[in-house]
RNA sequence: GGGGGCGUAGCUCAGUUGGUUAGAGCGCCGGCCUGUCACGCCGGAGGCCGCGGGUUCAAGUCCCGUCGCUCCCGCCA
C-alpha cells in the first residue's frame, strides 16, 4: 500500500494495531508482517463504522476500500505507508482476540523473557522477532544459495543414531524395539559426513539440529543448528579460503560487514601467548606480555617460587589509567575468583612503580619490566605469577574485563580471523590421559609420532569473530592405520575403537579420500548478525535455562518408569 | 554441581527505619470527542506482595526453607 495504488480499490488483511477512536472518525493501525497501513473509518460508512468501535487490539480484520492520498499535513513520515491511507467501505471481523497478556510493540520496557517465552505466539507477532527470524531465513537460504553453486549437495543425516565424540552428554532415547537400548541424539553429524565423503560425494552440506545435553547460556542451548560442510580431495587452506567466500557471500545478503579477505590465519601458540585464549579478541591492544626472562634473579619470593616450579609471570599494560583502590582490589579478588593465588598491580611512576609490590624489586627489575611492558608515566600494569595455563586464563579474561570497564571497543568495530595449528591433543591432569582437542579425527599435520603425542600439531582451524568461536573444523584422518595409532594415543582400546567407531574404520580401508570440513553455529552467526542480547532472540521456538520450553511445558524427555521397566539405573553422567 | 541477581496489578516497575487504607506508567472497562498516528479529556475496575514456616504488638519490608526465572563458573566449541 505505497503511493503508486492510490485511488484504486483495494483490500486488506491483517492485525489490528491500535485503534484511535474519535467518536466520528475512527483511526485503525492494521499489521501484517510488511508492517502497518492506516485505516479511515468515516460515520458514513454505517456498519463499518460501528464495527470499527468495537474493534480491539489484535482483533484479526479485512477491509476494503479505496487509496488516498494523505493531505501534507497528516502524512506520517515515521511510516513507510505514512503518504496514503485506507478509505474503508467495508469491513470483516475474521477473529477476534483476547486482550493480550502484553503489548505487541510496548512502551513502558521490555516485557519479561519468561513471559515471552510462555505467548511466544504472540512475542514473534513483535516487529523485532519477525526482523530476527527473517534474518535467520536469509542467512540460511544465502548459504544453500552460496554452496549450491560451488557444487555442494545438501544431505540429511540420522538424528536417531548412536553417540558421536564431541564431549558433551548426549540425549537418549529408549528404543521400543531393541528392549533395554537407547538412541542417541547426535551432537553433530560427523561420523556420517566422514562416511559420505568415502562414499564418493566430494562436497556435502547440511544445515543440521544438534543436541548437547549442556546448560544453557546466552549464546548457547541444548538443541542448536550448524552449517556443516565437508570436502573431499582439499587442504587447509582450501577449506578457508572456500568458507571465507562464504561467509562474505552471506554477510553481503545478510547486512553484515564487509569482508576483507583472505582473513588473518592466526598460529594457535601466537594466540596464547599475544591473548592468553585460543579465541582471541583483536578488536582492542592490552596484548600479554611475558615477564619471566625479567625477573630470573628476581628474590621477591612470590614470583621467585612460581619461576623455580616452571611456571610464568606476565602481564598487561593496561594504558593511563585513574583507579581507586577499591578498583585494585576488585581487580586482585576478581584474579582470585579466576583462580589465581593474587594479581600484583602497579602504576608507573618516574623511574620506579607506586604499588605495594615496588619495595620488593629492585631498580633494575622494575625498570626492565616497565620496559618490556612498554610502560610510559601513569600506565596502570596488571601481573599474574602462576602455572603458564592459569596465568593466560586469569589474563584472558581481566583483558576482557578491562576492555569493558574502560569501553576500550570500538563502536562498529569487527575482528574476524582464524586460528590455525592447533595443538592435536593436551594432556588432561585429572585424568591422567591425552585428550583430544577437536575430536579424535582430526589430522596430525605430517607424521604422527604416538611415543610424544604433546608435539603433534592439527591440520584444525577455528573461526573466531569478535572473540567469540563461529565455527571450526579439520582435515581428518583417511587412513586407517593413522586413525588407530591416534585412538592408541588417546587411550582408546583397540577393542573399544572396535565397538564405537568400528564403521568409521572399515570404511577407512576401502580407499577413503583425503577430506575435511567446517561446522559453523547458526544461532551464533544470527545472533551477531542481529546483535541480539541471546540466542533465543534469534530462535523462533528456544529453550530455557532447565532446557524446556516455557509455552509447550515442555515434559520429561524420558519416561522414568519406562526406564525402570528397562532395567536400567541412570547413575552419574549417563548410563 | 557451585556462586550471584530477581519474584509486588495483565505488563514494566517504585515501595523510606518493620507502622495503620500497597502506589505509578502503560494496558483493560465505561463515557465524551471528525485528522489522529504512543490521539486527547473524564471516570472506574483490578493485588494470596511466588509458596511455606518463623521473629514481632505489627512483615511487601527481617530470618529460615522451598519453587520458578535469569546471569556467571564448572561443563561445553
Amino acid at each position: 500500500m505505497l503511493a503508486d495504488r492510490v485511488d484504486t480499490e483495494v483490500r486488506v488483511a491483517g492485525w489490528v494495531h491500535r485503534r484511535r477512536d474519535h467518536g466520528g472518525l475512527i483511526f485503525i493501525d492494521l499489521r501484517d508482517r510488511t508492517g502497518l497501513v492506516q485505516l479511515v473509518f468515516n460515520p458514513e460508512a454505517t456498519e463499518a463504522h460501528a464495527l470499527a468501535h468495537k474493534l480491539r487490539a489484535e482483533d484479526v480484520l479485512s477491509a476494503a476500500g479505496v487509496v488516498v492520498r494523505r493531505s501534507d499535513e497528516t502524512v506520517n513520515p515515521d511510516l513507510p505507508t505514512g503518504e496514503v491511507e485506507l478509505r474503508v467501505e467495508s469491513a470483516d471481523l475474521l477473529a477476534d482476540s483476547e486482550t493480550p497478556p502484553f503489548q505487541i510493540e510496548g512502551f513502558s520496557g521490555e516485557v519479561g523473557e519468561d513471559t515471552r517465552l510462555r505467548y511466544r505466539y504472540l512475542d514473534l507477532r513483535r516487529e523485532r522477532m519477525q526482523e530476527a527470524i527473517a534474518l535467520r531465513h536469509r542467512v540460511s537460504s544465502a548459504m544453500r544459495e552460496f554452496l549450491d553453486g560451488e557444487g555442494f549437495l545438501d544431505i540429511e543425516t540420522p538424528e536417531l543414531t548412536r553417540s558421536t565424540p564431541e564431549g558433551a552428554r548426549d540425549f537418549l532415547v529408549p528404543s521400543r524395539l531393541q528392549h533395554g537400548s537407547f538412541y542417541a541424539l547426535p551432537q553433530s553429524p560427523q561420523l556420517f559426513k566422514q562416511l559420505l565423503m568415502v562414499a564418493g560425494f566430494e562436497r556435502y552440506y547440511q544445515i543440521a539440529r544438534c543436541f548437547r545435553d549442556e546448560a544453557t547460556r546466552a549464546d548457547r542451548q541444548a538443541e542448536f543448528t550448524q552449517l556443516d560442510i565437508e570436502m573431499s580431495f582439499v587442504e587447509v587452506e582450501d577449506v578457508l579460503e572456500l568458507n571465507e567466500r562464504l561467509l562474505r557471500h552471506v554477510f553481503e545478503r545478510a547486512g553484515g560487514p564487509v569482508l576483507d579477505v583472505p582473513l588473518p590465519r592466526i598460529p594457535y601458540d601466537e594466540a596464547i601467548s599475544r591473548y592468553g585464549t585460543d579465541r582471541p579478541d583483536g578488536r582492542f591492544g592490552l596484548e600479554l606480555v611475558d615477564l619471566t626472562e625479567v625477573l630470573a634473579e628476581t628474590e621477591f619470593k612470590v614470583f621467585r617460587g612460581v619461576i623455580d616450579s616452571g611456571g610464568s609471570v606476565r602481564g598487561i599494560n593496561a594504558g593511563r589509567r585513574e583507579v581507586p583502590r577499591s578498583g585494585l582490589d576488585g581487580f586482585i579478588s576478581r584474579a582470585q575468583e579466576l583462580g589465581a593465588q593474587g594479581l600484583v598491580w602497579a602504576f608507573r611512576e618516574g623511574d620506579g612503580w607506586r604499588s605495594p609490590t615496588a619495595k620488593f624489586l629492585t631498580a633494575d627489575e622494575l625498570a626492565g619490566l616497565n620496559g618490556r611492558l612498554g610502560a610510559e608515566e601513569g600506565d596502570l600494569l596488571l601481573i599474574v605469577a602462576d602455572r603458564p595455563t592459569m596465568v593466560n586464563s586469569v589474563l584472558a579474561q581481566l583483558r576482557l574485563d578491562l576492555a569493558h570497564r574502560f569501553d576500550l571497543i570500538p563502536e562498529g568495530s569487527s575482528d574476524m580471523h582464524w586460528v590455525v595449528d592447533w595443538p592435536l591433543m593436551e594432556y588432561n591432569e585429572d585424568e591422567d590421559r591425552w585428550d583430544a582437542l577437536h575430536h579424535p579425527f582430526t589430522s596430525p599435520s605430517g607424521e604422527f609420532d604416538p611415543a610424544d603425542p604433546g608435539k603433534a600439531r592439527a591440520l584444525a582451524y577455528d573461526l573466531v569473530w569478535n572473540g567469540q568461536e563461529l565455527g571450526g573444523g579439520s582435515i581428518r584422518i583417511h587412513k586407517p592405520d593413522v586413525q588407530s595409532q591416534v585412538f592408541e594415543a588417546l587411550g582408546i582400546s583397540a577393542e573399544e575403537a572396535e565397538d564405537r567407531f568400528g564403521f568409521l574404520l572399515e570404511a577407512l580401508r576401502f580407499g577413503a579420500p583425503p577430506h575435511g570440513g567446517i561446522a559453523f553455529g547458526l544461532d551464533r552467526i544470527v545472533q551477531r548478525l542481529f546483535g541480539a542480547e541471546t540466542i533465543r532472540d534469534v530462535i523462533a521456538f528456544p529453550k530455557t535455562a532447565s532446557g524446556f520450553d516455557l509455552l509447550t511445558g515442555a515434559p520429561a524427555p524420558v519416561d522414568v518408569r519406562q526406564v525402570r521397566d528397562l532395567g536400567i539405573a541412570i547413575r552419574g553422567k549417563q548410563p
